[in-house]
RNA sequence: CGGGGUAUGGCGCAGCCUGGUAGCGCGGAAGUUUUGGGUACUUCAGGUCGCAGGUUCGAAUCCUGCUGCCCCGACCA
């Protein structure tokens, strides 16, 4: 088994392998509860309707400042945190480069396309002490467009993705859910930018592989799935759906999807991806709003169908020219002629999955964290507080775990056993080492397993052994 | 954007109909007690009752206007 710190493989296989710990400590921040700023909630608030909101807010990971506009508190903000640096190693590793753009741009940019217009009363519209016309970007194809024509003209620099993860305004009519739909949301959007179409299509195959690779990273089995393209048409647009009970749209596919491989962490983006999107878009997958009833009994046995409910995390589409003929972003191609550069975009909703995350994994005891996101991968209970030995266990413990590396928070707060107990299942931490006194009395230790409840008592040197490599 | 709710201490609520010094539970502080799944008790702190007008001797309560928030629909990463 793989214990590498610097391996991402560890969330899928644990995944697949329930019950083997696996602890990915990035970035760690081994933590005293006494010292952390951990709000809990023992009641619920009575605006969160949806669970994944009532968790996050009992769970002290956000606080609501206005409709669908969120504070991150530290934990919650521990989860952003690990669950964009997912989806920015594997924009790299797909050979997407990162930047950062503003969130305010000029109205003028957006004039150039007619979108300043067309986009309507969902675009915050902001003017500064000289007048000028500003927006709080909903999206960044126009300022990436401005950007990449400013600098790249030949079909010798091309192809091209660029992406930044950066917060988006939409002012939504009825923001709700939480973090699922809010005004305010932080999103990654990836730009590719192409001389032709048939290049085009690959990039969009990168960036379709690599929303496998996040997704599956995060424990989440997500299934892309043909969308709508909008004006410019053609087969190139899909949203990629997580199974919930709670999800928004309606979803109907081949339960066969749910078993098709990932490609693994050495995937060779130059390669042709071709047969990988083949397997991936050949079975039916559909969500309610362009599903066909009869196809879909023409194309999947009955004992494979699942119609169930999902959530949206996910979308990625090619649109050609659509920015880049009205806002001349051209370049020369070998021909020595010049051409709009043909572009595509591709967006995850970063803070959406830490909602979407939650609903796909709870219980009613709180959420449950894959480990792959979890703001700590281990909590230490220390059941008494001013017991010598508990102190002096949970102090060997939290001691090894932390220069192991891991990311570790340590409940030294003399409180009940069963305040303790709640607080840790509420807010999810793949494993819980209990430590008390009955235990020590035999010189054992607890070790729990949050997903599956497994409890296991052990020494304190098996308990570290455990868990540190 | 249509429809419906709601606004009282940090959180959850009662009080409003039938105007008369603002209450309960949780949480917080101090203490006693308890100690392996949210312990019990005592004491304490904490609220211009969303905002602005009006009616009245007197308004959380009645009237008018505004705002925030939530829910149901149509729309969206």
């Amino acid at each position: 088994m793989c214990f590498s710190p610097l391996c991402d493989c560890l969330a899928r296989k644990q995944v697949r392998q329930p019950g083997r710990p696996a602890i990915r400590p990035l970035p760690p921040v081994p933590m005293l509860l006494s010292r952390y700023f951990l709000p809990i909630l023992r009641e619920t608030p009575k605006e969160a309707e949806i669970l994944s909101h009532r968790l996050m807010l009992r769970a002290g990971m956000i606080r609501q400042e206005a409709a669908g506009i969120y504070a991150w508190l530290p934990l919650g903000f521990k989860v952003l945190q690990k669950v964009t640096q997912i989806v920015r190693e594997e924009m790299d590793r797909a050979g997407a480069i990162e930047l950062l753009m503003p969130t305010l741009q000029l109205a003028e940019l957006w004039r150039e396309t007619g979108r300043y217009d067309a986009y309507g009363p969902e675009m915050l519209r902001i003017k500064d002490r000289h007048e000028r016309e500003l927006l709080y970007g909903p999206t960044n194809e126009d300022m990436i467009t401005e950007i990449f024509r400013a600098y790249v003209h030949s079909y010798r620099e091309l192809p091209k993705i660029l992406y930044h993860i950066q917060w988006k305004f939409r002012d939504e009519q009825r923001p709700r859910f939480g973090v699922m739909r809010g005004r305010e949301f932080l999103m990654k959007d990836a730009y590719s930018f192409d001389i032709d179409e048939p290049a085009a299509r690959r990039s969009y195959q990168r960036m379709f592989v690599a929303y496998l690779r996040i997704f599956d990273r995060m424990g989440l089995r997500a299934i892309p799935m043909r969308a709508e393209t909008g004006p410019i048409g053609g087969d190139l647009s899909h949203e990629f759906i997580i199974l919930a009970e709670t999800g928004e749209s309606g979803v109907f596919c081949d339960a066969d999807i749910l078993d098709l491989p990932i490609p693994d962490e050495s995937i060779d983006y130059d390669a042709d991806l071709e047969p990988i999107i083949k397997d991936w878009t050949r079975l039916y997958a559909a969500t309610d709003e362009v599903h066909d009833p009869a196809r879909f009994e023409r194309e999947t046995p009955p004992e494979r169908r699942v119609r169930r409910r999902g959530i949206e995390v996910g979308q990625v589409f090619y649109f050609g020219d659509k920015y880049s003929r009205p806002m001349r972003a051209l370049v020369t191609g070998s021909d020595g002629v010049e051409r709009p550069v043909i572009g595509g975009s591709y967006g995850v909703g970063v803070s959406r999955l830490v909602g979407a995350l939650i609903e796909a994994n709870h219980d009613e005891a709180g959420i449950i964290w894959p480990n792959s996101v979890a703001p700590f991968a281990i909590g230490i209970a220390n059941l008494k507080v001013g017991d010598e030995a508990s102190d002096a266990a949970c102090a060997k413990i939290y001691g090894a775990l932390k220069k192991a590396g891991i990311d570790v928070l340590y409940d030294d707060l003399d409180e009940r056993p069963g305040a303790k107990f709640a607080r840790l299942d509420l807010i999810g931490l793949p494993y819980q080492i209990i430590v008390g006194p009955k235990g020590l009395a035999e010189a054992k230790v607890e070790v729990k397993t949050r997903r599956t409840g497994a409890r296991e008592m052990m020494s304190v040197g098996e308990a570290i052994a455990r868990f540190a490599v």
